[in-house]
DNA sequence: TTAGGGTTAG
């Protein structure tokens, strides 16, 4: 054992593989026994913390890494561009290009060059994305996937869908990591006839079999276009569903106020074996509400924790508000507000006297007034909802000697 | 002999 330990080669792949497995602890310890660290044992090091999401501390090895004499190369320069994407540390990123052109790793490298790329897109900053992929000497499909993946993720998908054509017309053949992306491009577009067309190209590319991420982003597109029976088919000619594939589903019929195809899908959901998740019952208990079924709702919200497991957060609390807003009952409304196990949100805050608004209450309006805006006397919403309630309450007192 | 690039839909 002591042999393999002081053989550096083990010791490195140790390293990483504890790093990779999660035991950050193990990997430190062989790393600290290590005869000869290296530069490989640091950039194991790095990324086993960007894989804990430890950014910070990635950044921390990689300048521990330089004062003790190493020097990057390509691959800890990747390493630490990943960890500058994930966090948006731009300040950082820049640094790194600026060294990693002094070396002109950008250059011989396409690695380096597309995770600078990847790294400025990211952090959104995609002129300068766009300028170092035309300066890279060559390109190949991972590139212009960054490059597309960058316009997507900041809602440029004009500018994704031209430059996904252009990869095309460059002769690179799309994937389905690149499609993922010019899929969910499409259900921001706002012209269903192109995600159609994207849907044939799936087809013809025989992609849909193999890749339940494509499928689910379909019926996503579908559901959020309101083309339900679109949706429909897909899901049928799915193979497996999961939780994200019927949620995407229910969410469509939620959409077209459909609450007794929720509530059937949902059920039919939980027969196949499927839990829902915290998503699942936001989407529900948003269908209950619209729909004014304060019984349901409550049954619903009640078996998420009780049957599920699943401990509320604030969206599905601000469903049962807005759901006893909608029906009237401010009372009720208030009474989960006060309860809450976290401050309430401006949103609820606002929700709420927006219904004592509607309801012309001056005493419950008063009342959340004076708290919402103790808790938050920036938002200039509250104030205008309270002036509406006293101009509004006053005309409701004054209404009899009129009539 | 050991470390690196693009996705994750609801």
């Amino acid at each position: 054992m002591e042999q393999v330990r002081s053989n550096p080669y083990v010791c490195n792949a140790l390293v990483d593989m504890y790093m990779k497995c999660g035991m950050s602890l193990k990997a430190r310890e062989v790393f600290k026994c290590n005869p000869v660290r290296d530069v490989v044992s640091w950039t194991s090091l790095v990324v086993g913390c960007i894989m804990e999401g430890q950014c910070e501390e990635a950044m921390n090895c990689f300048k521990q890494m330089q004062s003790e004499g190493f020097q990057p190369n390509a691959i800890s320069f990747t390493c630490m561009l990943n960890a500058c994407s994930y966090t948006n540390a731009v300040k950082e990123g820049r640094a790194l290009h600026a060294e990693i052109e002094k070396k002109g790793l950008h250059e011989s490298d396409l690695l380096v060059g597309t995770a600078l790329v990847n790294m400025y897109m990211k952090c959104g900053l995609l002129d300068k994305g766009l300028e170092v992929f035309n300066k890279l000497p060559v390109q190949d499909l991972v590139t212009w996937t960054a490059l597309i993946v960058g316009y997507v993720g900041h809602a440029d998908v004009e500018e994704a869908f031209m430059y996904y054509s252009q990869m095309q017309v460059e002769g690179f053949f799309p994937d389905s990591i690149t499609m993922t992306s010019v899929l969910k491009a499409c259900s921001g577009l706002g012209r269903a006839q192109v995600g159609k067309e994207v849907h044939t190209r799936l087809l013809a590319m025989e992609l849909l079999d193999k890749d339940a991420t494509l499928c689910n982003g379909l019926i996503s597109m579908y559901a959020k276009y309101g083309l339900l029976a679109d949706a429909q088919k897909v899901f049928n000619n799915t193979q497996t569903h999961d939780v994200i594939s019927w949620t995407a589903l229910i969410m469509g019929y939620a959409q077209s106020g459909d609450v007794d195809d929720v509530t059937c899908l949902f059920d039919e959901m939980i027969s196949k074996g499927i839990r829902p998740d915290s998503v699942t019952f936001i989407t529900v208990l948003n269908a209950c509400s619209h729909s004014g079924l304060v019984e349901k709702g409550q049954t619903y919200f009640e078996a998420m924790s009780e049957v599920y497991g699943l401990v509320p957060i604030s969206r599905h609390h601000a469903c049962m508000i807005d759901l006893h807003c909608r029906m009237g009952q401010i009372a009720e409304a208030v009474a989960l507000a006060y309860r809450l196990p976290f401050h309430p949100c401006s949103s609820m805050w606002r929700r709420l006297l927006s219904a004592c608004q509607n309801l012309r209450e001056l005493e419950y309006g008063s009342h959340l007034f004076e708290q919402s805006v103790q808790a938050n006397d920036n938002d200039a919403a509250l104030y205008v909802f309270m002036g509406n309630i006293m101009t509004m309450s006053r005309y409701k007192v004054q209404l009899p000697e009129y009539v």
